[in-house]
DNA sequence: TCAAAAGTGTTAAGTTTACACCCATGA
DNA sequence: TCATGGGTGTAAACTTAACACTTTTGA
């Protein structure tokens, strides 16, 4: 079809995309933050970033910039809304579309990672973030904490297989609270997705825990999560 | 500060707003949309829009384009989020960002509203829209069906006064399912920013029912609110 | 042999659901 | 006087929360 300028009167604004990069390591929820090297704010701590480009959508703009960041792609990404402030960019006016992504922290390009200047950052000892980064995170979080309560997605920030003292703390950590233990994992006892496996991990305790893994197939099918 | 031209090598995008106005009007949730008298799509039905301008944050522009078609300031808006595929609006491209907004029914400008050509249709029996507005509205119902049910945002949608028959059609609406008057009425009591008054609606039944009303001040020190 | 994490059930409290009849009034 | 919507309580089912000890094994 023919661009025929039907919208020629309005302006035009740079569309920019932000990236709040979730990791687990260690029983601690992690981002993926970058010293930025170049201007506007050289120096300062960030989201990866960049911009919407002509050839691709703004989800597709996301992901690149992710794999860029990461390598990796099929990541597990929400978008977590547009942010317009007029001068929320002091350097040129930018309205900045913000998404969230789930990775596994063993599972990415760590070369990639140090030539950008990035770093984990554990969630509640963050630095301080130029712009309105800082309320991009806010948001995100409360929307991971939302969405990880009702459906899967925490098993994106798990290797595949896990134990269930793992799965306790991942979620210990989203919610920012305990749980008991014998509670959890009869909430976990009733969604067949997740399914035991005849291994053995021996690396967290003497004893060794049993893995269980994430049957996405059987989810589809048949499940509630709640947990 | 003087602009810099940080990101003159990216490309620069027309930042559109879409509104999804929800009203409730005979025991009805309904949208106003209008049937568009201009290209591109003429003739069909949409959603308000607009652009965002350069002196103007996307929030303050989705007030705008709100206030423009219903004359209607201070009203509760929430972002649904940004909808940037390429060839989402065919005639050029446009990155989007859509708002819901709660509007009492009884209460804004009907002469600026028949001027925009815009109408009041039942969200359960709503015309083919055009671009990916249905995608919008799916989203926008969602999240206002979420919000609703934790957040006192519904009561927007009603007069000052009104009676638990009201609420409990509002959200029965919202929900899209029936519920147990006496269940109803139960937790409604709980919530004391629900208050009763001495004024009788006589209008709805022979008997006439109590009037209540929201109590926002009492909601925001002791609220906690669920329906 | 002991420190450290894994694993395992029961009971009480609280919440949610189901359910049916009388009331007040205007037409 | 009767049709219409307004208003009211109780009991059973279910869900959630609290709580402590035994097991395994490598160092």
């Amino acid at each position: 079809m023919p661009k025929r300028n039907f919208y020629r009167e309005h302006p035009k604004f740079y569309v920019g995309i932000d990236c709040i990069i979730f990791g687990f390591q260690k029983g601690r929820l992690s981002l993926l933050l970058l010293k930025r090297n170049f201007e506007p704010s050289k120096g300062m701590w960030s989201l990866m970033g960049g911009f919407v480009q002509k050839d691709e959508s703004a989800d597709d703009a996301a992901k690149r910039v992710l794999r860029e960041l990461t390598g990796l792609d099929n990541v597990y990404m929400e978008q977590v809304g547009a942010f317009g402030e007029i001068e929320r960019d002091p350097g040129e006016r930018v309205i900045s579309v913000a998404y969230y992504a789930l990775i596994n922290i063993d599972d990415y390009d760590k070369e990639l990672v140090r030539s950008h200047n990035a770093f984990w950052t554990d969630i509640n000892e963050l630095p301080e973030l130029i712009f309105d980064h800082q309320e991009m995170v806010d948001k995100a979080r409360n929307m991971m904490k939302q969405k990880a309560s009702v459906n899967p997605i925490g098993f994106n920030l798990l290797p595949e297989l896990f134990t269930l003292t793992q799965l306790q703390t991942l979620y210990e950590a989203i919610y920012g609270e305990t749980m008991d233990k014998r509670n959890f994992r009869k909430r976990v006892a009733t969604m067949e997705f997740i399914e035991n496996t005849d291994f053995i991990d021996k690396t967290g305790s003497k004893r060794g825990a049993r893995l269980y893994r994430m049957n996405s197939d059987i989810y589809r099918k048949t499940g509630k999560f709640k947990l």
